[in-house]
DNA sequence: TGGTAATATGTAATCGATTACACAAAATGT
DNA sequence: ACATTTTGTGTAATCGATTACATATTACCA
């Protein structure tokens, strides 16, 4: 059996109250006493049982990633990896951790997020690829999960979130194409119902109208399911058949990656005939050729700073939505 | 307050010794109380506690994801990814979970979680990303945790893992290179001391071996630090100019990205002039132009055979290395 | 120095499950 | 019908922490 409580108690000749106050260094403990534990402490390499305070205490330290609409593709998505590894910069070192539930319904299911709570394996939650009307905020709402939004979903109540100016970035990436000279840019959007999808439309059309430059809803296409290379590919291989357009804007970079393939295979000139911005600012973004213009989202400083907010809940702290801004990042796929 | 197993206990009129042979339905309970306890589970929306069911039987049933090599760049790796979208697989509906513990020292830090398996946060572990005489798993070892080591790192004792066949991958790449009429292939090789990386150089040198054709060292390049895309390009820039050769072998689909736009920006064409065949099969590859020959490993499939043993070992069980098969995908990028 | 206030420490209950052991009820055999 | 075995439940201890309350110790002041 393990070291316990006990053990250090004993051998420090106090009790198991006075270790576990030494432990949770908030009470008065004189300083002589609490050397002597500390020192038993680390002789014995004693590390308390995570199980026993959680269950004393009611409290777990778990923060649970809830990826609802499609485990697969989402865990595969260069912004979540890059999102988590933003978490993981504010957890290092302290007490909480990352808990990934994984449940047999890919879609939807919040409920097996819901047991892990009841069960105490997680104390709270960040809601990642919310859509519009996303019926689980309410459900967490209701039972009380101390939670975070990754997006901005319409037709729910209130909730907290941290979100990317989606409406900016679909502006001045329509912006930058009008100045390069494009007249009709095919919109890929991301799926329909998705806050950033509908944000980003919102800067696509704002830019149009600052420039005095019709909207053809001909131009603007949503992908039926993921922001993936294959459905860029397809949406352009698609459209360049049915609609003249001059310069393409995709909601995200795997789907522009998918796009320029689409294009070099009808042997249209990427930059020059063709500008091409994407979205997001992954990594292979800078790394293909030509180099993708984009949009960036500052997606770490987003991962690090849900985390904090949702440590923050779950300490009972009032936390306040944060909106990210975002810039754009010109390579060689629009010159 | 929740509710409790004495709830369900009162509310059934049977005590909670019944109530808990019911939740582990192994005992002989009757078929008439059974079904009163359950209908009552189900009444009051009873969860059992995982943290007092962890502490009674001191078993955890967190799965922890050891990514000491560098945590933001493992994370944000395809191949990571991939692997864990496998592991979920087998663990949907089951009663484990991922944990990823983070840590401030990105390099090597194995403490870490070992403090969370004493904590009794997870009851086992998968480590990622290993290098020859890698010592976390003399440390794992020594300290008990059930674990399945993800590669096949050389000069470390015993230890159980997954992996693919390496070795192979790295034959018949070379081979296929061979065949396209290439006698001088560039083998832009993983990190030194990568387990994968040795193997695959031993398959080149096979192949070399094997057609006759004499090894020029100065053809095999270690990127540095990671399998990245900036590194592939790096390597070829600073080769094209020092060295001839007449097809790339990058181990590693990223850093092939990384390889095609330093011969592009050189004005080589990929495919005629210069052959080029990547390792790993990642989304990507299909999707960038010329797509990318490469070498396909299941990922997926490994990840959920990591989970299954992992979850044996953790009950007691004895469980057996296992090798993937790979496999050759001939696309543009070599023809 | 004696009395009181402030502080440090200990005792024991508690969180919610599991399980060894005891005991009661039912099943079996003669 | 009675003794014996088998089976189903209950009682209470236990896992390792925290913490309200009680008590011991020290500090302070007149």
């Amino acid at each position: 059996m393990a070291i316990s409580i006990k053990d250090v108690a004993k051998l420090s000749g106090v009790s198991v109250a006075t270790v576990s106050r030494v432990l949770n260094n908030s009470d008065k403990v004189t300083g002589k006493t609490r050397e002597k534990v500390l020192k038993t402490i680390e002789n014995l390499r004693y590390v308390p049982n995570y199980s026993a305070k959680s269950l004393r205490t009611n409290i777990s330290k778990g923060i649970g990633l809830v990826i609802s609409h499609d485990v697969n593709y989402f865990i595969t998505f260069p912004y979540f990896s890059e999102f988590i590894s933003g978490m993981g910069q504010t957890l290092a070192g302290g007490d909480y951790h990352l808990v990934m539930v994984m449940s047999t319904d890919s879609r939807n299911d919040i409920g097996s997020h819901l047991r892990a709570f009841e069960k105490k394996i997680v104390g709270g939650v960040v809601l990642f690829d919310t859509m519009d009307g996303d019926k689980r905020i309410a459900i967490l709402k209701k039972s009380n999960i101390p939670f975070i939004v990754v997006g901005r979903p319409n037709n729910v109540e209130n909730y907290v979130y941290v979100d990317s100016d989606n409406e900016k970035g679909g502006m001045i990436a329509t912006e930058h194409l009008f100045k390069r000279g494009c007249k009709r840019i095919l919109f890929i959007n991301g799926p329909k119902g998705h806050s950033a999808s509908r944000l980003r439309l919102s800067g696509y059309l704002k830019a149009h109208e600052m420039f005095g430059i019709p909207v053809d809803k001909d131009l603007i296409v949503y992908v039926k399911s993921d922001s993936d290379a294959k459905n860029g590919y397809e949406v352009v291989k698609a459209t360049l058949e049915e609609t003249n357009f001059d310069g393409i804007f995709a909601s995200g970079d795997l789907m522009a990656t998918g796009a320029m393939k689409a294009l070099e295979e009808s042997g249209v000139r990427i930059g020059k005939d063709m500008p091409i911005i994407g979205f997001d600012d992954v990594p292979i973004a800078s790394m293909i050729s030509p180099s993708l213009t984009t949009i960036r989202q500052p997606i770490k400083d987003m991962g690090a700073t849900v985390a904090k907010m949702l440590v923050d809940k779950m300490n009972g702290k009032s936390v306040k939505s944060k909106i990210f801004d975002v810039s754009l990042v010109i390579r060689k796929s629009t010159s």
